[in-house]
DNA sequence: CTATAAATTCAACGTTTGTTGAAAAGCAAC
DNA sequence: GTTGCTTTTCAACAAACGTTGAATTTATAG
């Protein structure tokens, strides 16, 4: 008996089989890299190197295991997406400025994608697609992240009291697709740019993506 | 003899048999709506009301129908978008407002989005499926595109010449993704704002966006 | 050490997939 | 109306797919 390890997927209890977790990395970079639909479970036993079987005995279907794989980071990202906001809540006695407010939002992800572990990487990745999928956009993004969003919306119509809630949603829907754009490292401002600019290089990608974003947002929604 | 009808691609040429058009009307709305891998030949032929065979037939492997389906509309995009840039360039006397020249790149999107022939529906989704895939994102975009853009870009440039190439250069990146996921329609901002704002509100959107983007572009390319 | 349960592999199933060669149908010209 | 060419269908292929039940190994507990 098992696929019902939903319980410990919850109270994130890590006593994981090895072999289940090396399920879930090599899922995890499939997924990212070919999307849902070119990637077979027998691609993703091989990279894992375990017998397809085992895939289905842990997770299920293989839409269950693109979900558990796609769940797995969600919780510590809002986490790390959390504690941010709330340092910069502290440091500014409540009054956050709108530019730390979108750091905040963003600069955890930005340096998840550049730490050590390569999971993480290939995780923005698989963001950037579930974000932008018309299959899995809905559902699995608001199962994963909108109470972080909300907490952050929230943050924001404080501090941008004349914005209409509608002019706020549209705003923050425009950051989450430049981010989106970013996190999917396609190649293409390599290319248009004449090797001027590099997909990967995410350093610049955020520090740009802060001020444009924050400009959008007070020529949209300040008083 | 066929699948070499590149020639009537290029040319224009559009006295092509009926039956080749369903299959690319077919494909344009399935690609679109679930992407290059969960769709298949035999579920394009059976939406065509043709035989699986015939799309081989006309159009080789699944690829190249892919990219027949993508660039059958992406010259006619360039030729509006063009225009449209022509058009503010001339009522300015050549020297054309930001707003403008954004205005100008945005705005024919949304109309053939919301034009009488759906086919123009299902390919913003499938320009938006492109754009943001690792796989199609860079090859795709640059072949059909690049030329158009990189003649924006030269417009922009004129009338922001302060601007560093490189914040240039991500600008547009963020203008890209922010469209890019508007045109991908996934329902989220639905859900999240609780049934205010609808992805399918195309006026919404880009009476947005635009402001947004201009004022992304002025913070950070301006004088 | 043994019994019990979990984890893993093995083998196989019924479908579905993209693709192809040959046959049939449609259509032009002479 | 027969001859050539294009278009369309038919039939079938080998390969790959997700999934499952039973067998085997590994770990846990008493």
């Amino acid at each position: 008996m098992a696929a019902s390890d939903k319980v410990k997927a919850l109270t994130n209890d890590s006593s994981f089989t090895p072999k289940r977790e090396r399920i879930l990395d090599a899922a995890e970079e499939l997924f990212a890299l070919h999307g849902f639909d070119a990637v077979t479970l027998r691609g993703i036993a091989k990279k894992a190197g375990v017998d397809v079987a085992l895939a289905s005995y842990h997770f299920g279907k293989k839409n269950e295991l693109f979900q558990a794989t796609f769940m797995r980071r969600a919780q510590i990202l809002n986490d790390v997406r959390m504690q941010a906001l709330l340092k910069v809540e502290r440091e500014a006695d409540g009054h956050p400025k709108l530019e730390d407010i979108i750091g905040a939002f963003l600069r955890p992800i930005q340096q998840l994608q550049l730490s050590d572990d390569p999971g993480w990487h290939h995780y923005c990745a698989l963001l950037a697609y579930v974000n932008n999928s018309a299959v899995w956009g809905e559902e699995l993004m608001h199962n994963s992240f909108d109470p972080l969003v909300n907490r952050y919306l929230a943050a924001l119509r404080k501090i941008l009291p004349a914005a209409s809630e509608e002019r706020l949603q549209w705003c923050y829907h425009y950051l989450s697709g430049a981010l989106t754009l970013t996190l999917a490292q396609t190649g293409r401002i390599d290319r248009l740019s004449d090797g001027l600019c590099h997909s990967s290089d995410m350093e610049s990608a955020f520090n740009y993506m802060i001020p444009f974003a924050v400009a959008g947002f007070e020529r949209l929604c300040a008083v």
